[in-house]
DNA sequence: TTATAATATGCGCGAATTCTAACATTAGAA
DNA sequence: TTCTAATGTTAGAATTCGCGCATATTATAA
């Protein structure tokens, strides 16, 4: 596979985590599956907004699911995703702390 | 802080990570600073379209500037950036390994 | 079969992103 | 000061994204 198409692919990765709502559902997601209309209940999002972000996240291998009966679970497709997100987590609040100091003095 | 604008912000730290090309740019500067020709050299893209990339990533906290002379040497801000991008990277791969396996059946 | 709950999909529009091209700024040299 | 190299900024067009809304699908129950 060409670099090219590998960057592509890294970013379409990122872009999948690059939404509020979205964070929000692998922040959901740390302690396990859960259904469509739990996540929908937890977000305050639509169940049909929902639905699209999920969607994403299933195509960029960020999510799995599994049906039960008429419920549909999703769970984290990779421990590694809540790493990343945790490492960008600490990227953001260490600039904010450095800005905050540098506003300071 | 509010959990929403820190979801926000969390979210535009990676929407800064989702482009090809400003991956690329963080590939570069792992061994160390580069300057602005030596990028665009190097990435082949047009000096003003990747001074628009270094713009947002040093908005975002991803990148930081130092002038010597006429030249601009930009350095990643911060290593756990490179740690999350190749965990990023390792999702990838395992989902295009785990992908490939279910195509061979 | 009909009804209902849970989830997914398609469409249209406003907002955001990205690129190109022209222009502006900054710093050093002549 | 004038010239030039390095970098930054702006405007506009094309593309993509995100949401609301209506509708479709899927599985179960009656």
């Amino acid at each position: 596979m060409p670099d090219r198409k590998l960057y592509e692919l890294h970013a379409s990765i990122c872009q999948s985590l690059s939404h509020p709502k979205r964070l929000e559902v692998i922040d959901r997601l740390r302690a396990g599956a859960m259904s469509v209309t739990d996540l929908a209940d937890s977000l305050e999002i639509s169940q049909p907004n929902l639905s699209q972000h999920l969607t994403l996240m299933r195509q960029k291998g960020i999510v799995t699911t599994h049906r039960e009966g008429l419920n549909i679970y999703y769970r984290l497709a990779n421990p590694k995703i809540v790493k990343a997100c945790d490492l960008m987590r600490e990227v953001l609040l260490e600039h904010l702390e450095a800005s905050a100091a540098l506003a300071r003095g």
